[in-house]
DNA sequence: GTATAAACCAAACGGTCGTTTGTTTTTTTA
DNA sequence: TAAAAAAACAAACGACCGTTTGGTTTATAC
């Protein structure tokens, strides 16, 4: 029986995704430095010290949820690209699902743009490069696009990365959809074809 | 003579500017959360307690220093919109001078970028209004240009503030200049006359 | 030159922080 | 069912937090 397999199997850090799934909530919410180890401990239903069973510290807990914020909105839009074929289209399918994660769907994916690699000295490093490994997708996405010869795709580029991201701002569910919010951006930002 | 002038007023809060600037250079370096009075203290070179002096709280002393940040980055915007009639011109002059508070110029401009309002419950509203009175500014510049009917000029607005703000995340000195990334985004973002 | 007020110091308040340690409970293994 | 391992508890550590209090210094005003 199914049932067997997984009785069999070693319950190994059940509750490791619960204050990941905590620690998520709390760093998009009020920050990395708002947030206390005992604010997460709460919200898993455990206490402060039995969190340092599953990490070793909170910088470490800090670059796990962002590793899996990075690896889910990575994801989302690999996905959403896939079903695509005009260069336009896929970027803007890209830019629907890295929105829709961060306005909506995940806390992960709000961590990665909220905290800063600065905020956490120590693994600061790491965090750049887990993001520049994000990025790269829509280096790709830009690269394909046909556009007159004098246009710095490069900056192209980093507007429309700031243009997503800085939509945490001011956005408020309700009056627009990711998907539109993204076909309003790259009409205004990339000319058409 | 003006030296009696200056010697008859009391000498009122001279050291406010210390505390401010101190909060100001570590507030944008760190984050509100992550900077104590007492670094604030012991930048502007007096014991923790003297601080409260001058401020209520520490909420209050970021008030102080978004509102003078709201107000430095707006003069310096409107200096420079001033200097140009056409509104495609005025519009970029104005991107430029964002950048330069923001980038280079002052540590009270990156405060009003880099603080959230939810930062300091109390005090949000406060913050949220001041910032809404700063951008009303690019909301004008972006009425006056000339654009196709079908454009929207509030998504506009707001994809390109949102891409002047994100190049605090990337921005090194050397490479490009305030003046050359205002340039380039407006190239991309504002379709030509 | 003395009263007055501004500015700062010195010291501490209660509380919270990230983290550690030793023990107990729970689950798995044999 | 007994031994072993995993997971959580209970309690505290020293350090730092924002802030308050009362006294001391310093400059102004009469």
């Amino acid at each position: 029986m199914g049932k067997s397999a997984e009785a069999r199997a070693p319950r190994q850090d059940n509750r490791r995704l619960d204050i990941l799934d905590a620690a998520a909530r709390l760093f998009a919410r009020q920050g990395y430095h708002a947030t206390s180890i005992r604010d997460i401990a709460a919200a898993a239903e455990m206490l402060p010290g039995s969190v340092y069973y599953h990490f070793a510290s909170k910088e470490a807990l800090l670059l796990a949820v962002y590793a899996e914020g990075v690896a889910r909105i990575a994801a989302h839009v690999d996905a959403a690209v896939a079903n695509k074929r005009a260069p336009r289209a896929r970027l803007q399918a890209a830019c629907a699902a890295h929105l829709e994660m961060l306005l909506d769907r995940s806390d992960y994916a709000q961590v990665v743009v909220r905290v800063l690699p600065l905020d956490a000295e120590s693994i600061a490093p790491s965090l750049i490069a887990l993001r520049e490994d994000y990025e790269r997708r829509f280096r790709d996405l830009v690269a394909a696009l046909p556009l007159s010869p004098r246009t710095d795709r490069h900056m192209l580029r980093l507007a429309l990365l700031g243009a997503l991201n800085g939509a945490k701002v001011w956005y408020r569910t309700g009056r627009q959809t990711p998907a539109s919010i993204a076909r309003s951006f790259l009409q205004a930002i990339v000319p058409a074809a």
